[in-house]
DNA sequence: ACAATATTTCGATAATTCTGGAAATATCGT
DNA sequence: ACGATATTTCCAGAATTATCGAAATATTGT
C-alpha cells in the first residue's frame, strides 16, 4: 500500500454517501448486502447509488459477487486494514507511540 | 466525531499532496514545520501549498501558530487519531475483532 | 521608510465529481 | 417469448477542486 493508493482510497471514502455505504456493508458482515439492499437502507436513487459504488469498487475497497438477479456487495477487511494501518503508522508515528503506550 | 465530518476530514486527506503534507508534519512532531519548511521538503509552488494546507487547516486536521514572519503548522493529532479510530470502530467492526485477536 | 522574507489572495483554466431521471441491459420464472 | 426484478449506462447540469503565476499582504531588521 503506497502513499498513493492510500490517497485514493481515503477520497473514495471522503464522501458522507460512500462512508455510509461502506459502514453498512462492514456491519452487514462477510456476506455483504446487495445493491437493492444497501438501496433500501440508505434511500439513494439506484443511478446515484451506482456511481458511488462504481468509485468503492474502482478503489477495491468493495467486492462483487453476482448471484443471479443479485449483485452482492462486500466491504474489503483486508484493504480497510491497509488504509488504517498506512494512515496510523505511516502517518501518524508519534500517535502510534502514545496509543501503545496508554494501551 | 460524527460520521460527516470525518467524511470530510478523509476527503482533505485523499490527495497525494495533502497526505504528503500530513505526513510529514506528523513525522515533524509536535513543533511541526514552517509552511516555507514544507514548501522546500515537497517541492510545491507557494499558491498550491497555501491552498492544500487552507484545506487541511479548514477541516482542523492541522493548527497555525504564527512566529513572526514564520507560520508554523502542526498536525493535529487527537483528530487524526478520531477519525483512525472511527475508521477502524465504527466502520471496521470486524476487523476490530481480528486485530485484537491477532494482538 | 525601506528592502527582504514569508505567506496568502486573486484570477483564470482545466478537470473532476455529484446528482438523478430516462433508457438500456441482464437475469430469472413461467 | 414475455413480464418482472435488479442494476448499470447515458446524459446533462450544477458544484467543487487542483493548479500556479502574478500581485498583494504581513512581518522583520536596519
Amino acid at each position: 500500500m503506497d502513499l498513493d493508493h492510500a490517497a485514493r482510497c481515503l477520497a473514495k471514502l471522503g464522501t458522507p454517501t460512500r462512508l455510509r455505504i461502506i459502514r453498512l456493508l462492514v456491519r452487514a458482515g462477510p456476506d455483504g448486502l446487495s445493491v437493492g439492499a444497501v438501496k433500501e437502507h440508505l434511500g439513494i436513487p439506484a443511478s446515484t447509488l451506482s456511481h458511488h459504488i462504481g468509485h468503492l469498487v474502482s478503489a477495491g475497497l468493495i467486492g462483487q459477487e453476482r448471484r443471479g438477479r443479485i449483485l452482492r456487495c462486500t466491504a474489503n477487511y483486508p484493504l480497510l486494514d491497509s488504509v488504517v494501518t498506512l494512515l496510523t503508522e505511516e502517518c501518524c508515528t508519534g500517535l502510534t507511540a502514545v496509543r501503545k503506550r496508554a494501551g
